[in-house]
DNA sequence: TTGAAAGCGCTAACAA
DNA sequence: TTGTTAGCGCTTTCAA
């Protein structure tokens, strides 16, 4: 407060149009003229000459500020990033500012915690800068509650995608990865390698706000007739548990009676501490057991485990696509794009021993 | 008139202050009385009610372009990041974007791969859209060479952080991780342990442009007269070397004639695939060899690796509150800012083995 | 080919 | 307590 108050500095006023059209001797008209390429061919080029030297030693620099007040528009685009260290995300807005690179507009980030009031001020503060439209996050921190934010962005008719968003939205264009068919996948490429005892470790959401890809586990686990009660749940949102954690856990459910020939993960991280490990204590993958993640993350690629893709750029340039077309057209429907999951196999799958072949089947 | 707005494109204008003051029977000024904190106390209460339901009624939302244009700053700072996916520069970031927020002020990202033209286009963007001020890294890509961004970034006259600066400015702030100190304290932490044959794991920076932490590898090395002619270089930006190939050569060192006991990495992620390993053909670590990282990552805290922090965090908050400081006295003169590193110890080093002992000493 | 002038939405003297 | 008015820097008719 105190450093709020103190900071008064003396408002250097930076060069405008008026002081480049005084210094070339010519009106602001001509300057803006000579600015914008679509009028440059009016001026004469000894004109236009005097005020790009007038620029020169000025060291000036358009106000897009002003040229946005004028024109309504900003040719930018809004983004609420929850996670900035994130490698999936990061794909995602890789591709979001690729796409939408090439049709002329600019990506302005803001980074804010999922679920704080930073991110709500967020997408306020896009808002108020007059983006011309806004992609969000939607974390699964959330819980699958749709933050109060997303109302005031469906109020301000602004044109919004939201990304990873866990529930349907009748509101708000929403680009999503199929999580379901991807865990299929992930199941049934197990499946056909001969499994038959497999454990998932999940997170450790609440039961009601399963996301879909666990969900969708135990779906076809039940379809296919296979045991889904060996479980690990990873304690992702209380807190970050101890480094061998995760190893103790997969040690202890090797070890009991039915022990899983496969371990699915929810994501590829989950399994970080079991690979890191001094080989001594642990079985030999994938001769023991195999291995399949989720997010086909670096992690994957160097340790060599199979990994459901959700092709995070595919995401990104879908939801950047999306956008530009309520761009054009804002009365566009509502719609729901789900983005199609890869497996990658990799070297930790295999089929599962000779010897446990026969109680396997429940 | 009528026909000039017939002709247009549907620019739907947002509600103005006009809007709302002619809805609540107001003046301009009233309205903007009452949106203002340090002026709401002007207006009568009656009044004041009546505007906030003609804002509410109308969906209106300041226009902080506006704004801006008047007041001739716009409590925000730009920040170009090279890489969204690291959560090296996320923690710096997040140092920021802490910082700054306790005084007032937005970050407002822009993403470009560094060395690029969008880099130099990113920076241009923010200057031109009036940011208060901008922090930017230059990253080891650019080959330690000042980017041309970094030249009008100085003739803006805006104030500016340069953070990562592997070469010295004297136009630009920088802060920069202490690599001297920190490299050193990798080497004397396994001296001390007893270590005297040290393999350095670098990257592939031509000589010329040796990163400090590798200088001081070597430096350190020659000071206390360990061989330091043991080297893996590791193909950073010539492209990522396929899983393996980091195991492979760190193998092909270990079987030499002149093993080393120890291994430097000049990140945490050269062991990546060494660690992930099948462990039956590696050594057991630390028994056999120990391993120090550099950068102290997610990966370092999974793998127990022994490692060096920069300290991220807090390389972020001396980033922004330089910047503070700048803003508040544009006249400071320029600095360099060295952030101090921990070695953060942990299981990957211990004291070589016996056999050892006797030619090491080169 | 160039210039004068009217705004874009907001703030802040200065009046009333 | 409220209103009038003159800009902030830029674009864009319309006129010269």
């Amino acid at each position: 407060m105190a450093i709020s108050n103190a900071a008064k500095p003396p408002v250097r006023r930076l060069p405008s149009t008026v002081d480049v059209a005084r210094k070339a001797g010519v009106s602001q008209t001509t300057v803006s003229f000579v600015l914008n390429p679509k009028t440059r061919a009016k001026v004469a080029d000894a004109t236009a000459q005097k005020v790009l030297d007038a620029i020169e030693e000025l060291g000036y620099r358009p106000n897009i500020l002003a040229r946005s007040l004028v024109h309504g528009r900003t040719q930018t685009v809004g983004l609420v990033l929850p996670y900035l260290g994130s490698e999936y995300h990061a794909k995602i807005v890789y591709g979001i500012r690729d796409t939408l690179s090439q049709h002329g507009y600019q990506l302005l980030f803001m980074n804010a915690e999922p679920g704080s009031d930073a991110e709500a001020t967020a997408v306020e503060f896009l808002l108020q800068q007059r983006v011309d439209a806004v992609i969000c996050f939607v974390n699964a921190v959330t819980r699958n509650i749709a933050p109060d934010w997303l109302d005031s962005l469906w109020r301000a008719e602004v044109p919004a995608v939201v990304v990873d968003c866990p529930f349907y939205s009748d509101k708000v264009d929403t680009v999503v990865s199929d999580d379901i068919s991807g865990m299929r996948s992930a199941v049934d490429h197990l499946y056909a390698l001969g499994h038959r005892a497999i454990c998932y470790i999940m997170d450790d959401s609440p039961a009601e706000y399963l996301p879909l890809r666990s969900r969708a586990f135990f779906e076809r686990c039940a379809e296919l007739g296979l045991a889904s009660d060996q479980l690990i749940v990873y304690p992702t949102y209380a807190s970050t548990p101890r480094g061998g954690w995760q190893r103790h856990e997969m040690m202890r459910v090797l070890k009991s009676d039915t022990p899983p020939t496969a371990f699915i993960g929810f994501n590829d991280f989950v399994f970080q501490d079991f690979l890191a490990l001094g080989t001594e204590s642990r079985p030999n993958i994938p001769r023991d057991v195999s291995l399949v993640g989720y997010c086909d993350s670096d992690f994957a690629r160097w340790a060599n485990l199979t990994s459901v893709s959700q092709n995070p750029s595919e995401i990104g340039v879908a939801a950047a696509s999306r956008l530009l077309a309520r761009l054009v057209d804002p009365a566009l429907p509502v719609e729901r794009i789900e983005v199609q999951t890869s497996l990658i196999v990799r070297g930790s799958t295999t089929p599962p021993r000779e010897t446990q072949r026969e109680p396997a089947t429940n």
